[in-house]
DNA sequence: TCCTTTAGCGTACGATCGTTCGTTGGCTGG
DNA sequence: CCAGCCAACGAACGATCGTACGCTAAAGGA
């Protein structure tokens, strides 16, 4: 039973890591059972067995891609002292996720964001805490430089927030649609400016 | 054949208008035949024939919310005098447009952008002329005011784009996401902040 | 060694997808 | 007044959707 149970937690795992991609691509919505188990090569019983149902998978994909976005920027940043050296890697983590990401077609919640902020259920509720959690940290963290004294307490965090997530955003859709490569850098540059004015 | 002719005119604009709505929340790609036929209290053929075939009327939809952004933000800035002034009735009609826009779901463009930016096609090359076009329009009126010495030439034109944009994006997402009722005034506060730096 | 468990497969179901076709009914130009 | 046009309808098609059910075969515990 054990070595079975491992072997399902493993083939849950790579349907869920194939779905991301997918639904990084075509959108949560566009996440059908058939084309997912082509792509893996099994049944589509086997595919939704372990989730239930596809909603069930949804989830698990929504579930993972947070995540990854979290294991890409936050986690790291965790390891660094607190105030404006925390800020400076945080954004650098950023624009890094931004400029090669670990979805094909960028950051999977700002697009999950568009595409469900619409639609009341499970998959937006759980959006909508990610988000509210995300810019509860990033807001956390400026007023944590602010009161070490390291960037100025004339800006307020929120709109620092609001700013910073804007910038992430657009230089998302410069890297996406409009595949400017200049993107990233630019970011960088102008978030850094943003706090340390 | 004149009255014949401008029924179906006016038959067209209602399923674009239509479809337009349903594509606000649903996606573009969401936007099915059958529930729009439904909806319309129409037949499928009656809704298709029109524009020949799904991926015609997902094309009219979308250079049909194309127009609505159009004429909600940039038509009414041009008649007001260029430089500073025409800048800041821009963005009064950028947050008037984020705030209650024509769309149920907020900005449409920045939806198709995330929902088409990984998905090749006249669709996305559509799209990539719309907001290559916007963002030149921005950047115009900004380097008009640059010159007129209305606003500072400290600041890169690019860069106030790409600021702008991310504003009106990060406000999009707390207004239709977050349900923030304060977005709008923040957005224009920050976005006339920028500016006039 | 045998029995139980279960991961995954194959099949089938009703619903809906986009598209095509023939038809109909109310206009219009002559 | 009448013939022709055309917007829109209704029905049907093959494909694909999500889901449910029974089965097979491999693995673990007694």
């Amino acid at each position: 039973m054990r070595r079975s149970a491992e072997a399902a937690q493993l083939t849950r795992e790579r349907i869920v890591a194939t779905g991301v991609t997918k639904a990084s691509t075509d959108g949560l919505s566009a996440l059908t059972i058939g084309t997912l188990a082509e792509a893996l090569g099994m049944s589509k019983a086997g595919v939704v067995g372990p989730f239930g149902s596809r909603a069930g998978l949804q989830f698990a994909v929504l579930t993972k891609a947070t995540e990854m976005f979290i294991a890409a920027v936050v986690a790291p940043s965790m390891k660094v002292d607190s105030g404006l050296p925390r800020l400076r890697v945080l954004i650098d983590l950023w624009c890094g996720y931004l400029d090669s990401s670990p979805f094909p077609n960028g950051c999977f919640i700002t697009a999950a964001s568009c595409e469900l902020d619409g639609r009341p259920g499970e998959l937006r509720s759980f959006l909508l805490a990610t988000v509210t959690r995300w810019r509860a940290f990033l807001r956390e963290q400026i007023v944590i430089a602010q009161e070490a004294g390291d960037i100025t307490t004339m800006l307020d965090a929120d709109d620092l927030v609001t700013a910073l997530t804007g910038i992430a955003m657009s230089a998302n859709q410069e890297i996406q649609l409009l595949a400017d490569a200049t993107a990233p850098a630019r970011a960088r540059r102008l978030m850094l400016a943003a706090i340390t004015r």
